[in-house]
DNA sequence: GTTCTTACA
DNA sequence: TGTAAGAA
Protein backbone atom coordinates (compact mmCIF):
# COMPACT_ATOMS: atom_id res chain seq x y z
CA UNK A 1 0.00 0.00 0.00
CA UNK A 2 2.79 2.36 0.09
CA UNK A 3 2.51 2.79 -3.92
CA UNK A 4 -0.76 4.67 -2.93
CA UNK A 5 0.45 6.40 -0.19
CA UNK A 6 2.87 8.04 -2.13
CA UNK A 7 0.78 9.11 -4.27
CA UNK A 8 -1.40 10.88 -1.85
CA UNK A 9 1.34 12.55 0.09
CA UNK A 10 0.74 16.21 -0.53
CA UNK A 11 4.02 17.35 -2.19
CA UNK A 12 3.81 20.11 -5.24
CA UNK A 13 3.40 23.47 -4.75
CA UNK A 14 1.01 24.71 -7.62
CA UNK A 15 3.58 26.32 -9.65
CA UNK A 16 4.83 22.67 -10.31
CA UNK A 17 1.33 21.43 -10.98
CA UNK A 18 1.17 24.27 -13.37
CA UNK A 19 4.21 23.65 -15.66
CA UNK A 20 2.77 19.43 -15.43
CA UNK A 21 -1.05 20.03 -15.97
CA UNK A 22 -0.29 23.22 -18.22
CA UNK A 23 -3.28 24.73 -16.44
CA UNK A 24 -3.44 27.83 -14.84
CA UNK A 25 -3.27 28.85 -11.39
CA UNK A 26 -6.95 30.27 -11.87
CA UNK A 27 -8.23 27.32 -13.81
CA UNK A 28 -6.50 24.94 -10.75
CA UNK A 29 -8.07 26.66 -8.01
CA UNK A 30 -11.30 27.10 -9.81
CA UNK A 31 -11.02 22.82 -10.03
CA UNK A 32 -11.23 23.24 -6.59
CA UNK A 33 -13.71 24.92 -6.00
CA UNK A 34 -15.79 22.45 -7.76
CA UNK A 35 -14.64 19.79 -5.65
CA UNK A 36 -13.01 18.17 -8.91
CA UNK A 37 -9.58 17.81 -6.55
CA UNK A 38 -8.66 18.24 -3.06
CA UNK A 39 -5.50 19.28 -2.61
CA UNK A 40 -3.89 19.70 1.02
CA UNK A 41 -2.88 22.72 2.94
CA UNK A 42 0.16 23.78 4.47
CA UNK A 43 1.72 26.46 5.98
CA UNK A 44 0.72 29.75 5.35
CA UNK A 45 -2.63 28.49 3.68
CA UNK A 46 -0.85 26.93 0.07
CA UNK A 47 -2.10 24.10 -1.52
CA UNK A 48 0.01 21.16 -1.70
CA UNK A 49 -1.09 18.78 -4.26
CA UNK A 50 -0.58 15.29 -4.91
CA UNK A 51 0.24 12.82 -7.51
CA UNK A 52 -3.04 11.82 -7.11
CA UNK A 53 -3.95 15.38 -7.60
CA UNK A 54 -1.83 16.03 -10.79
CA UNK A 55 -3.42 12.54 -12.00
CA UNK A 56 -6.48 14.10 -11.74
CA UNK A 57 -5.72 17.41 -13.14
CA UNK A 58 -4.16 16.13 -16.15
CA UNK A 59 -7.25 13.89 -16.95
CA UNK A 60 -9.82 17.35 -16.71
CA UNK A 61 -7.08 18.49 -19.38
CA UNK A 62 -7.81 15.62 -21.36
CA UNK A 63 -11.64 16.41 -21.04
CA UNK A 64 -11.47 20.33 -21.58
CA UNK A 65 -9.62 19.14 -24.78
CA UNK A 66 -12.16 17.31 -26.34
CA UNK A 67 -14.43 20.41 -25.65
CA UNK A 68 -16.34 19.04 -22.26
CA UNK A 69 -17.96 21.33 -19.88
CA UNK A 70 -17.36 21.96 -16.36
CA UNK A 71 -21.16 19.88 -15.78
CA UNK A 72 -19.46 17.29 -17.91
CA UNK A 73 -16.19 16.34 -16.33
CA UNK A 74 -18.35 16.65 -12.91
CA UNK A 75 -20.10 13.70 -14.32
CA UNK A 76 -17.26 11.99 -15.33
CA UNK A 77 -15.47 11.98 -12.18
CA UNK A 78 -18.86 11.22 -10.18
CA UNK A 79 -19.30 8.03 -12.77
CA UNK A 80 -15.94 7.43 -11.79
CA UNK A 81 -16.65 7.27 -8.29
CA UNK A 82 -19.99 5.87 -8.39
CA UNK A 83 -19.38 3.11 -11.00
CA UNK A 84 -16.74 1.24 -9.35
CA UNK A 85 -12.88 0.02 -10.48
CA UNK A 86 -14.08 -3.41 -11.63
CA UNK A 87 -16.23 -2.48 -14.57
CA UNK A 88 -13.83 0.45 -16.64
CA UNK A 89 -10.09 -0.25 -16.15
CA UNK A 90 -9.56 2.13 -19.33
CA UNK A 91 -10.95 4.72 -17.85
CA UNK A 92 -8.23 6.08 -15.53
CA UNK A 93 -4.34 6.06 -16.27
CA UNK A 94 -2.48 3.38 -15.26
CA UNK A 95 0.50 3.72 -12.92
CA UNK A 96 3.53 3.29 -15.51
CA UNK A 97 1.17 5.92 -17.75
CA UNK A 98 1.57 8.71 -14.97
CA UNK A 99 5.02 8.11 -14.10
CA UNK A 100 5.65 8.28 -18.07
CA UNK A 101 3.57 11.65 -18.27
CA UNK A 102 5.11 13.08 -15.06
CA UNK A 103 8.46 12.06 -16.63
CA UNK A 104 8.06 13.25 -19.86
CA UNK A 105 6.73 16.68 -18.24
CA UNK A 106 8.94 17.05 -15.16
CA UNK A 107 12.01 16.76 -18.24
CA UNK A 108 10.15 19.19 -19.71
CA UNK A 109 9.84 21.92 -17.09
CA UNK A 110 13.62 21.18 -16.25
CA UNK A 111 14.23 22.54 -19.61
CA UNK A 112 11.98 25.60 -19.86
CA UNK A 113 13.75 26.56 -16.30
CA UNK A 114 17.01 25.89 -18.17
CA UNK A 115 15.66 27.82 -21.48
CA UNK A 116 14.30 30.95 -18.98
CA UNK A 117 17.45 30.84 -17.19
CA UNK A 118 20.03 31.20 -20.49
CA UNK A 119 17.10 33.47 -21.23
CA UNK A 120 18.07 35.52 -18.43
CA UNK A 121 21.69 35.35 -19.60
CA UNK A 122 21.15 36.38 -23.33
CA UNK A 123 19.13 39.53 -21.60
CA UNK A 124 22.22 41.24 -20.70
CA UNK A 125 23.05 41.65 -24.53
CA UNK A 126 19.71 42.44 -25.35
CA UNK A 127 18.06 46.30 -24.96
CA UNK A 128 14.30 46.31 -24.05
CA UNK A 129 12.50 49.14 -25.15
CA UNK A 130 9.94 50.65 -23.06
CA UNK A 131 11.27 50.02 -19.69
C1' DG B 1 9.41 36.11 -4.63
C1' DT B 2 5.24 32.99 -4.48
C1' DT B 3 0.56 32.05 -3.38
C1' DC B 4 -3.97 33.24 -1.37
C1' DT B 5 -8.58 35.47 -1.58
C1' DT B 6 -11.86 38.45 -3.52
C1' DA B 7 -13.82 40.93 -7.05
C1' DC B 8 -14.50 42.77 -11.58
C1' DA B 9 -14.13 42.80 -16.95
C1' DT C 1 -11.03 32.64 -17.63
C1' DG C 2 -7.76 36.56 -17.13
C1' DT C 3 -6.17 40.02 -14.26
C1' DA C 4 -5.69 43.35 -10.33
C1' DA C 5 -5.34 44.54 -5.46
C1' DG C 6 -3.92 43.69 -0.84
C1' DA C 7 -2.45 40.37 2.68
C1' DA C 8 0.35 36.52 4.24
Amino acid sequence: MSREFRRAMPLLPISMVMQLTELTARQIRYYEEHKLIEPARSEGNRRMFSLDDVDALLEIRELLDQGINMAGIKKVFDMRKTNNVKSSNKLSISDAELRAILREEMQQAQIMQKASLRQGDLSRFFQVKGE
